[in-house]
DNA sequence: CCTGTCATTTTTGAATTCAAATACTTCAAT
DNA sequence: ATTGAAGTATTTGAATTCAAAAATGACAGG
C-alpha cells in the first residue's frame, strides 16, 4: 500500500529490486497463492531464480502495502480479508476517487477523454458479450486512467496501491451477478459522461458512489464464499491493513 | 505508501523488523538526515547495532512510504519534496481528511469528542505561550485522533504514512509565520465545534480547507528555503511518490 | 593549471552461512 | 487407538561473505 504504502513508479532503469516486488505483487494479486496460505520462500526462489534476499525484502514491502502479513518467526501469509477489512478499504478508495474526479476534469486533456471513451466502448463490447476477464481487465484501465489524468503520482501511486488488494479479491470473484454488471455498465457511462462535460463535482460523487456499489458486490461475494468453504478456513483475524 | 503504502499496526508481540522499520522512520522524520543525502548504511548499521541485512529491508520499505528513494548501484537518499511534491502530497491526504471527517462525525464516542477538546485545549495554551514544537505535537495529535475515530485502520495507516511525509518538511520547517498559526488556531476551533455536532459534511469540508492552507504553508516555507541555500542542493527531480 | 585516464578503495547488491525457533516424525505409554 | 514427549529435520531471521559497480585519488598530458 502505500501506501501506503507506495511504491514508485520509476522512470529509472528498474532495478532487480523494483522488478522483484512487482513480480511477485502480481503473482499474488493473480490468485496463485491461496488466501490464509503460506508463502513458499524456496519455492518462490527457484521460480524467480533469485536468492532469498531480495525475496525476503519483496516480502517486507508488500506487508506494508497489506497483501501479506508477516508472522514472527513463522514466515509470510497470504493475507485474508474480512467484511469489515474490505469496507475499511473501500471508504479510503472512496475518498482518492473523490479527489481523483475533481482533479481529473480540472486538468485531464481532450485527447485523454478520447482515450477513455475508446476503452469505454471496449468494456461495453466485453460486457455484451460477457467476457468477464477482459470486461475487468479494462475496467480497470479506465479508473487507473481517471486516476492518472489527475496528474497527481502520488495518488496514483497510492491509488494502486489499494486497488492491488481489490483485484486479488477480484480475481477470487471472477463472476459477478449479471444485474450487479448491468448496474455497473450505467455507472460507467455516467462517469464518462460527466468527465467529458468535466463537471468537478458531480463526477466526483458519482465515482464515490460508484464505488459504494463496487464495495457492495465484493462483500456479498466474500459473505458467499465464506458460507460455503468455511470449514477448511483458519479463522479470519480481522487484522488492520 | 505505499500506497501506501501502508504500514501494520501490530498488536503482535512486536518482530524486530518492524522495530527498524519504526525507528529509521522516526530517526528520518525527525530530520537527523538532510534532505538529498545519502543515507550512511555503515553508521545505521552500528547505530542500531545491526547487519546490513535488516537495515537494507527497513530502507526498501521507507522507500515505498516514500520518505527516501534507491538509486540503482547508489544506494539511499533522503527524498527532497519540490513544491509539486508537497502539493500532490496534500491534494491526497485531503481526499482522506475528507472522508475521515465524514465517517469520525458517524463513528465518534462522547468520550473520544471530550479528549479531543482537552487536546484543543492544550494546543491553545501552546499556541498562547507560543511554545512551536508542543503545539505540532498536540496538532498532530488531534488530527490523528480525528482519524482514528473514524474507525478505519486501513484509512489510519494511509494517513499516518502520508503525514510522515509531511511531518519530515514541518520538522525542517519549524518556524511559520504568526498569522498562519492564529488562522490555523481558527480552523481548528471550527473543526471542533464541526465534530462536537457531529456535522458531517461540514466537518469534511472544513478538515479539507484546512489541508488546503496547511499545504500553502508549507510550500511558502519551501519555496523560501530553497531560494535560500539553493546554491548546495541537488537538483531537484519532481520525483513520484 | 586544468583535464582526462587509470589504479585503488569503498560501497553496493545479492548469495551464502549460521544460529535459533518452529514444525514434523517417531515412538512409547495409557 | 490416541495422546504426549523427545529427537530430528526444516524453516526462519540475521550476520557474513563475495563479486560487481561506483567513488576517490594519483598521475600524465595538454
Amino acid at each position: 500500500m502505500s501506501a501506503g504504502g507506495l511504491k514508485l513508479v520509476e522512470s529509472e532503469p528498474a532495478s532487480l529490486h523494483a522488478d522483484i516486488v512487482g513480480q511477485l505483487r502480481d503473482f499474488i494479486v493473480e490468485g496463485h497463492l491461496a488466501p490464509g496460505s503460506r508463502v513458499p520462500e524456496r519455492e518462490l526462489c527457484e521460480k524467480f531464480d533469485i536468492s532469498r534476499t531480495p525475496l525476503r525484502e519483496a516480502l517486507k514491502v508488500l506487508a506494508a502495502e497489506g497483501l501479506i502479513e508477516l508472522l514472527p518467526n513463522r514466515g509470510a501469509r497470504i493475507r485474508q480479508f474480512s467484511e469489515a477489512d474490505i469496507r475499511n478499504l473501500f471508504e479510503v478508495i472512496s475518498g482518492l476517487d473523490f479527489v481523483a474526479g475533481r482533479l481529473a476534469c480540472a486538468r485531464i486533456t481532450d485527447d485523454a477523454i478520447a482515450a477513455i471513451e475508446k476503452m469505454h466502448l471496449e468494456m461495453y463490447t466485453h460486457y455484451l458479450r460477457r467476457e468477464l476477464a477482459d470486461y475487468f481487465r479494462v475496467n480497470q484501465k479506465i479508473h487507473q486512467a481517471i486516476v492518472d489524468a489527475a496528474g497527481n503520482p502520488v495518488l496514483s501511486a497510492n491509488y494502486a496501491n489499494l486497488n492491488s488488494i481489490v483485484r486479488r479479491l477480484r480475481y477470487s470473484a471472477n463472476l459477478v451477478g449479471r444485474d450487479r454488471l448491468g448496474d455497473a455498465m450505467r455507472e460507467h457511462e455516467q462517469i464518462v459522461d460527466a468527465l467529458r462535460r468535466r463537471s468537478s463535482d458531480e463526477l466526483a460523487l458519482l465515482m464515490f458512489e460508484h464505488m459504494r456499489s463496487k464495495c457492495e458486490a465484493v462483500c456479498e461475494y466474500v459473505r458467499d464464499q465464506q458460507q460455503g468453504d468455511s470449514k477448511d478456513d483458519i479463522p479470519v483475524a480481522a487484522l488492520p491493513l
